[in-house]
DNA sequence: TATTAGCACTCAACGGGGGAGAGTGCTACC
DNA sequence: GGTAGCACTCTCCCCCGTTGAGTGCTAATA
C-alpha cells in the first residue's frame, strides 16, 4: 500500500478511535497534515474502500474502519504507546504483594488492569500449579474431610478440601502425606496426575487401606471437576461506550462474561503467541462481532501458564492497550519466576 | 383505609409489578373483579393519590405506586407466595454441598439465590468466623509465611497466610502452634481478638522469642485488612428490567455494586431483623432511588452471621421475594446448625 | 348518598414533512 | 496527479398535526 493512503488510513482509524463518529475528508486533510486537500483524500478514500479497509454506514457520511482496516493498522500502522510512568508504578505496586494466595493476588491485580485499560479485563489461572512440588501437607477437617495443601517452587500456594468416602484416623493420615511425601516430591506439578500416583504407588507395592486412601484422596485431588477458573473484572467499564448504548448488545455481553467457559475460549484463543490481537469476526466467540480482545500469556518455567486478556469495542486503543499487556505480562511473568529462585 | 381501597390499591401494584406500564382506571375495572365501574376507581384513585399512595406520571396516563404505596402494600396487603416444589429442590440442592469452604459455598449458593429471583443478590460472609474454635493449625510456607487455618465448630474452615517480621524454622512454628491451641481452642470464634489473646499470653507469663511470635501472628491473624467479604450475582438480571434501559441508570447502580463498602452498608441496613424491606428512598444509598432491597440474616448460633440480600427496581416482586429469601435464610440457617452439631 | 354514563380535556407517542448540515462523487480545470 | 466547485444524498432534528389512552367533571340514576 502506498505510503498516502496508509497516511490516511491511519488518521481515519486513529480519529474513530478517538471520537467513535465517521471521519470525513475534510477532518482528515484538516488534523492530520497531509497537506493535501479534501478532495485528494476523497479519492484515497474511496479506494480504501473499495480495498475493503473502511466502510460507509451511508452515503453522506464519513467512513468508518472495518475489521480488515483495524487489522491492518495493528500490523502495520501501530505505534505502540509506552506505559507511562504512573501505569507502571500501578503495575510494580500491584505486583509487589505476596503471590502466595495466587487467586487473591490475580484476582487484585485483574482489577489494576480494568482501571489502567479502561476496559473489562480477565485472568485465566494455570491449569494446575507449575513449578515443582515442594510440600504437601494434609490437615484433617472432619471425619471425612481432609484438607489438602501443595506448595509449589513458584510460590503458589494451592488448597482443597477433599471429601473421603470413609472415616480416618490422625495416624493414618500422617501415614499418608508422608507416603505421597515421598512419592511426590520435587516432582513436576504438571505430572503430578491421578494416574501417575496411582501407578507409582503400585509398583511401591503398598498395600491395603493405606494405599486405597492414598488412591481416593489422589483421585479427588486431581479431579478435573474445578475446571480452569477464570477471573473477571471491571465489566462496568463497558457502559463508558457508545457502542454499547444498545442495552441488547450489553446484555449479550455481560451474558458472555457470566459464562465462564466462553471467557475462558476467548483466553485461549490467542494459543502460544506473546501476544495477540482478535479483531471482530476474529473472535473466538461469534456474538461479540463489534468487540476486539487483546490476550497476552504469562509464564511460569518457561511454560504457557495463563493469560491476561482485555476486552473492548473493536474501536478500543489498540496501540495503549497492546503496549500495555505486554508490558504486564512480562512483568507478572518475572515476578513468578523470581518467586520461584527465591524459593530454590 | 377502606376495604375497596386497599382493593384498589393492591390491584394498581399488583398490574404494575406485573407490566412496568401506567394502570388505568379501566385496567383496575375489568381485570381485577371489583365490580363498580372505572369512573368509581377513578374516584378511589384520586383519594388514593391525594393521600401519596400512587403517583400520575402526566395528567393523561395511568397511575403507578410511589414509595409510601409500596411500603403500603408490603406491610398490608401482599401475600407471601409459597416457594415452588422447584425452588426448594433448588435450594436443597445449592444447600447439600460441604459448608467447609465457606466463600465458596456461599459464592454458589449466592448464584442460585439470583437465578431464582432474577435479580441481583448478595451475601456478607461473618465478620468472624462464629462457634467455637475447634482446630488451630499452622503450616510454614515460606521462610517468613505461615498459613494459619483455624477449624469452627460450625465446620467452618478459615484460613489465612500471615507474613512475618522474621525468620522462623520448623520447630518454633510447632511450639507456636501448641501455645496458640492451648490458649483459644474451645473459645468462641468472636472474642478470639488480638488484644485478648495478647493479655492472655502476658498473664501466662510467657517469654522471650515465642511470645513476640505469638503476639505478631496474632496480630496479623486479626487484622481487619480484609474487612468483611461481600458476594455478587447476576447483576446482569438488571439488564431485563425496563427501568435500567437508562445507560447512566445502569451505570450508577453497576458502580455501586462494584464498590464493596456501599454493597456492605445496603446488606448491614436490615439490622437485627430476620427479614426487611427497604424501598426507594428507605434505601441506605440514595443513588439508587428507584431501587428495593430484600435482606435476611442468617444466624449461627442463634447470632446473626451475615445476611442475603437480593436488589431490585421498587417495582420488583415483592412477594415472591420475600418468600423465597425468608425461606432461604431459613434453610441456610438450619444446615448451619446441623454441621455444627455434627462436629460437638 | 354512592355509583355510573357521558363528555370534554390533556398529554405522550407516533409519524410525516421540511430544512440544515455534513459529506460525498463527479467534472472540469490547473 | 492534484484541486476547486458543485450538485447530490442522506441523516438528524425540529415542528406539527393526529391518535389514543386516560383523566376529571357533571349530571343522571339507583
Amino acid at each position: 500500500m502506498d505510503e498516502r493512503k496508509k497516511r490516511v488510513l491511519n488518521a481515519i482509524i486513529e480519529d474513530y478511535i478517538a471520537n467513535a463518529e465517521p471521519v470525513g475528508s475534510r477532518a482528515v486533510a484538516k488534523k492530520y497534515g497531509l497537506g493535501v486537500s479534501p478532495a485528494t483524500i476523497r479519492n484515497e478514500m474511496s479506494d480504501l474502500e473499495e480495498e475493503g479497509y473502511i466502510e460507509q454506514p451511508h452515503t453522506s457520511a464519513g467512513r468508518v474502519p472495518s475489521d480488515k482496516g483495524y487489522r491492518f493498522y495493528v500490523d502495520n500502522l501501530m505505534e505502540k504507546a509506552r506505559p507511562t510512568e504512573e501505569e507502571v508504578k500501578a503495575i510494580k505496586d500491584a505486583l509487589s504483594g505476596s503471590v502466595v494466595e495466587f487467586d487473591e493476588f490475580l484476582r487484585g491485580f485483574c482489577n489494576v488492569i480494568s482501571r489502567l485499560t479502561s476496559y473489562p479485563s480477565m485472568i485465566a489461572l494455570p491449569e494446575q500449579g507449575r513449578g515443582k512440588l515442594v510440600k504437601l501437607q494434609m490437615v484433617p477437617v472432619h471425619e471425612r474431610q481432609v484438607l489438602v495443601i501443595m506448595l509449589a517452587s513458584t510460590g503458589i500456594l494451592r488448597h482443597k478440601i477433599v471429601d473421603l468416602p470413609f472415616d480416618i484416623d490422625e495416624g493414618e493420615i500422617i501415614r499418608l502425606e508422608e507416603e505421597l511425601n515421598r512419592l511426590a516430591l520435587g516432582m513436576d506439578m504438571q505430572e503430578l496426575s491421578y494416574d501417575f500416583l496411582q501407578k507409582k504407588l503400585y509398583e511401591l507395592g503398598m498395600r491395603e487401606r493405606i494405599l486405597e486412601q492414598s488412591v481416593e484422596v489422589l483421585r479427588k485431588l486431581f479431579h478435573p471437576q474445578d475446571g480452569r477458573k477464570v477471573i473477571i473484572n471491571g465489566a462496568t467499564n463497558m457502559l463508558a461506550h457508545p457502542e454499547f448504548r444498545d442495552i441488547e448488545k450489553l446484555k449479550t455481553l455481560f451474558e458472555l462474561l457470566e459464562t465462564e467457559g466462553k471467557v475462558q475460549k476467548l483466553l485461549d484463543a490467542g494459543g502460544e503467541e506473546n501476544l495477540s490481537v482478535a479483531i471482530g469476526e476474529e473472535l473466538a466467540d461469534s456474538q461479540i462481532r463489534d468487540c476486539s480482545m487483546v490476550t497476552a500469556n504469562y509464564f511460569i518455567n518457561g511454560q504457557r501458564a495463563g493469560s491476561i486478556g482485555v476486552l473492548g469495542p473493536t474501536r478500543m486503543s489498540y496501540s495503549h492497550t497492546v503496549a500495555l499487556l505486554e508490558y504486564i505480562a512480562k512483568e507478572l511473568t518475572a515476578v513468578l519466576d523470581k518467586n520461584k529462585k527465591e524459593i530454590e
